[in-house]
DNA sequence: AACAATAGGACTATTTTAGTCCAATATATG
DNA sequence: CATATATTGGACTAAAATAGTCCTATTGTT
């Protein structure tokens, strides 16, 4: 249903794999190519695209390579979105900036921009170190809270 | 970030009318297409689909038209999503039966799939009776739960 | 019979995504 | 300083998904 981008994939498998190795010494594309099991070629273009986001850090020349920027359990997998797949909201419109024409008749208004915010919001909870390792039972539930209660349950 | 194509976001705002509209006698796609500033091909391609996934129901010939399957808020955005995108998931190896090659090295494991299920299960609980109307303020938030408590915070 | 609708699908154009490759630059080391 | 190792930036192509339009058949009403 809703769906990410391969590129996306391939990153996280690619930052998931950073943080597995030695923090201290970078890691050159070359080698998470063959941790990971990807294509070099793709491998050297997500990982560019993570260092212009400033997912990772990169040193160049031998013995250069990436390391991740920060430690696992800061980066969260909204940052991991944003980079690969750019701002892109849920919907068109979504964007703060942008302009519908169909405005003054959309019955919908902000409704997919407030489920794309919520869904952000949970993202941003969600750590690369909980990516880690298949989650044998990975208790995460999403419950929608709202305070008049007409959604969901409320919170208490 | 997340994306839904424009076609579902259309889907959307024509069910979003059908709700608002005299749910007794079928409106024509012309209509719709009227009532929501959209290209009546567009209009009509949206509609054979949201019929098909049952989501609508047609009648046929003179007089006929669209109408809701079911009350607004007995349609949730998951199903709206299902039918107007496919049941694709957030990752090609969230399909519960597809063969990912890389799976015997595959870190991330189901994360995926988790926040995946996760989003679907928030999903269904927004209903069509949510979307209508500009939301002023809806009071929506989404939380991560987890039993383990490493993530977010937890239910009590 | 005539008209008003949907059904189904073909079709094209556009855009996005994936994937590869190359020339330039930077760095460590012998 | 020469060489080998890496990243950087971008160009480029191929493939796939998306958007949008249109045509023909069928169904139902009057």
């Amino acid at each position: 249903m809703l769906r990410i981008s391969k590129l996306t994939d391939y990153g996280t498998l690619i930052l998931v794999h950073l943080a597995s190795v030695a923090p201290n010494k970078p890691c050159p594309a070359s080698e998470i190519a063959a941790g990971t099991g990807l294509a070099l070629p793709t491998v050297q273009k997500v990982l560019k695209k993570l260092a212009r986001g400033k997912l990772v850090v990169s040193s160049r020349g031998a013995d250069g390579g990436y390391r991740l920027a920060r430690e696992p359990d800061a980066i969260d997998a909204a940052e991991i979105l944003d980079v690969l797949e750019g701002p892109l909201a849920i919907t068109e419109c979504s964007h703060d900036d942008s302009h519908c024409e169909l405005e003054s008749n959309c019955q919908v208004g902000g409704a997919w921009q407030k489920i794309s915010r919520a869904i952000r919001a949970a993202m941003t909870e969600i750590r690369l170190s909980d990516l880690r390792n298949p989650p044998t039972e990975f208790p995460l539930r999403y419950t929608i809270l709202s305070e008049s209660g007409h959604l969901g349950r409320t919170d208490k």
